[in-house]
DNA sequence: CTGTATCCACAGTGATACTG
DNA sequence: CAGTATCACTGTGGATACAG
């Protein structure tokens, strides 16, 4: 029995920046998908959906259908996905200081 | 000027699944290539030397020659890249509590 | 030991059109 | 509104061989 790598265990259920960026937007509340689809921006209705689903299906998040015309569907967070708001916020936080104090600032391309 | 979003800017930077594990190896001190061919399990010397040179040139790691023979050379985290230790880490116990908690233990599959 | 060079298969993705 | 279907294309990344 092979001991598994935490961090290895993570990369495989966020594996792409779509996902980092669906839950930013989830971690702020319950979202649709129209409003997904102009947030995160330059994503396709293909990847989009494709995404939700594999998110769901590992348990991350949440789909709510609202029997309404027309149709109405939201996503928010399962308890494991808002178990991921500090991984979020650290990537955030790095982030912000990046584009504060590193890029322009010292010799770092962009 | 667009506002930019940090979390997206962080995700430029470690835009793969190997970044992020070479990271997690970097971090606990200088490493060879070799090593790092070993440790990165299924990474092959071409992603490998690829990644490397791109975590270079974004400043995060250092890349330092021994003119010795045979060749030796060792990677070490720039400053820049020692900032993302909290990244890492908040994945590192994201991952071990999933191993742990989640996996198997509750209805979500895998 | 630490890579680079080349080839190439195929998974990932964008574009477009369409549906309940 | 919230997706799905289909197709074409591209770039990622594996395999292999070779080099300094």
């Amino acid at each position: 029995m092979k001991k598994q790598c935490p961090v290895a265990t993570t990369m495989n259920l966020i594996d792409n920046k779509w996902k980092i960026l669906i839950l930013r937007d989830i971690l702020k509340g319950p979202k649709r998908f129209g409003f997904l689809k102009k947030s995160v921006v330059g994503i396709s209705s293909k990847m989009l959906s494709q995404n939700l689903h594999e998110m769901e299906r590992d348990g991350i998040l949440n789909r709510k259908v609202f029997p309404e015309v027309p149709p109405h569907v939201e996503y928010s967070l399962s308890p494991l996905g808002e178990s991921m708001r500090p991984i979020i916020r650290s990537m955030e936080k790095w982030g912000n200081n990046y584009l504060e104090n590193v890029k322009g600032k010292q010799q770092i391309k962009f």
